[in-house]
RNA sequence: CGGGAAAUAGCACAGCUUGGUAGUGCACCUGUUUUGGGAACAGGGGGUCGCAGGUUCAAAUCCUGUUUUCCCGACCA
């Protein structure tokens, strides 16, 4: 990278990352803070990030199947209490209407945390028979969790998401169902995100509240610590048998459904700042990027500069790109800080030195790589020039992630690995919660997930010594 | 929810110890000259000092409470 100059205004990541993340959330314009803890703005740059995702998603959900739908905000806490587990789970960080109008409520109103029991209510409805099934919805919303420590996109007390409810006549359409959803929330990451994914299950003591299994999506941040973005659940028939969701089957006997759940959030905004940012603040992967190409007219005033630059917008947007020209008027030097503060994957210069020999210079953001461009080139480079810096930051992180994985045969390795190194630790486990409490009393690192990939790497628990049961990913969490 | 720090103009901060007319830089507005890595000069606008009480003739400043943010722990997507 040429050596650009720093921008004063955000803290470098070496210097305190979490200041850093702060900085870059708050000055490439993603979201405020508002008067209320845990509750932010996302200001229109984070929310259109969001759309993208959106977009994304909701395409693909409809793709497989899904049709979305809207459930009430409030829950009645009658309806929250039917399943135990979930209660016991979600009660602590509810947050709760005792008021309506000027009458104290009988009934206090929980505003959603998640809305499985507000999907099980309807679904107890309008389902008979096997000829009804499956159901297979999703909700985009926002949910509301009393959290005690937040941070932008990564924990808030409301977050907005999407979460998917489905059910199903058999146990493997159920599990299918959750691991369709996790390859659909995976090729996200590869595809859209340029975020290299670890799947995998959850163990007992990190599912989700009620359900049979959980799998989940989890991204390594550059810091080393682990960040849980999405997860898929099989609920079995648990819920089904609560809120007394049953058909009539094939065999005229009654049965309950096989439930899933499965959901990403705006965290996912906390993975692509922290993954792909740098100490210029945001570098956004050209699929999700709200604005892929900027252009910077330079020496406006100049016969013929403005025009151009005009008619390449105009060409570039004909391909279906993102494009937005910067006619203001700031300096070069400032558009060209600016749009790198916000992570704009590629600046084309439009200026009379270039233009005399019909030629543009564009500017990449993730390596600073500056190249030039024969104007008739234009609609042939540019796009593949996007997908190369996709899979440029796709293989960065990749290459993070391996090189941030790490093997631990005993449980003294293990603690050296967590203390010097970060990453994920992959261990032998026994398959005993105590274990795993232990691991966090000692080191604060928790299991993360059991991959799909169980190739033993010892036979027995370093913590415990016991015979070993399954490989697990052990690290710090968000 | 415990322990620490902070809150003064959009942003970064000074002023507080020792109470007495609210300041600086950047940003913003106007004009001129500029424009290939955060331009220069001149002029100008903007703040009930987080909020609520208290002490005082007088509070940004002293006292009490409260809210929010950041950091460190415990709890969670």
């Amino acid at each position: 990278m040429a050596d650009i100059k720093k921008n004063e205004a955000i803290t470098a990541q070496e210097v305190d990352f979490a200041q850093w993340y702060t900085d870059v959330c708050r000055k490439a314009e993603l979201m405020d803070y508002s008067s209320i803890k845990g509750f932010i703005i996302y200001r229109p740059y984070g929310y259109a990030i969001w759309e993208q995702i959106q977009n994304y998603l909701d395409k693909k959900f409809k793709e497989t199947g899904h049709e979305n739908v809207y459930m009430p905000m409030l829950i009645s806490s009658s309806l929250f209490q039917k399943e135990k587990d979930h209660v016991e789970g979600f009660a602590p960080e509810c947050a709760i209407v005792t008021k309506g109008g000027n009458n104290i409520l009988d009934d206090e109103l929980i505003i959603r945390p998640t809305s499985e029991t507000l999907f099980c209510e309807h679904y107890a409805k309008i389902v008979s028979s096997y000829r009804d099934l499956p159901k297979k919805y999703n909700q985009w919303c926002s949910v509301v969790r009393w959290e005690k420590t937040t941070r932008p996109f990564l924990r808030g007390s409301e977050f907005l998401w999407q979460e998917g409810h489905t059910i199903h006549e058999t146990e493997l359409e159920a599990r299918t169902e959750v691991l369709d959803m996790l390859e659909v929330y995976n090729r996200m990451g590869r595809d859209l995100l340029a975020i290299p994914f670890t799947t995998g299950q959850k163990t007992e003591k990190e599912k989700f509240a009620g359900a049979k299994e959980t799998y989940t999506i989890e991204a390594l941040m550059p810091d080393g610590k682990a960040l849980q973005s999405g997860t898929t659940h099989n609920f079995g028939t648990g819920f089904a048998e609560a809120f007394n969701i049953r058909f009539l089957g094939r065999d005229n006997l009654l049965h309950p459904v096989h439930q899933t759940s499965w959901g990403v959030s705006t965290r996912l905004l906390g993975a692509i700042i922290m993954v792909h940012g740098d100490d210029n603040g945001l570098v956004l992967p050209p699929y999700v990027a709200p604005t892929q190409v900027v252009i910077i007219p330079i020496q406006m005033q100049k016969e013929g500069v403005l025009n151009k630059a005009r008619e390449i917008e105009k060409r570039l947007i004909t391909l279906g790109l993102r494009v937005k020209i910067d006619d203001s008027d700031h300096s070069p030097g400032w558009k060209f800080s600016e749009y790198e503060m916000k992570g704009v994957p590629l600046r084309i210069e439009v200026g009379p030195r270039d233009l005399a020999q019909d030629l543009v210079t564009v500017g990449k953001r993730n390596d600073g790589k500056k190249l030039q461009v024969k104007l008739e080139d234009l609609e042939k480079t540019i796009p593949t020039l996007l997908n190369t810096i996709h899979d440029e930051m796709y293989k960065k992180a990749l290459t993070y992630l391996l090189s941030h994985t790490t093997e631990a045969h005993s449980y003294d390795e293990f603690k050296e690995i967590l203390e010097t190194k970060g990453g994920y630790v992959k261990m032998m486990w026994c398959g005993d919660e105590a274990c795993e409490n232990k691991i966090k009393q000692d080191t604060n690192a928790t299991s993360r997930c059991m991959p799909f990939n169980q190739e033993p790497i010892g036979d027995v628990c370093p913590v415990c010594g016991k015979k070993a049961k399954k490989v697990v990913l052990f690290a710090k969490a968000y």
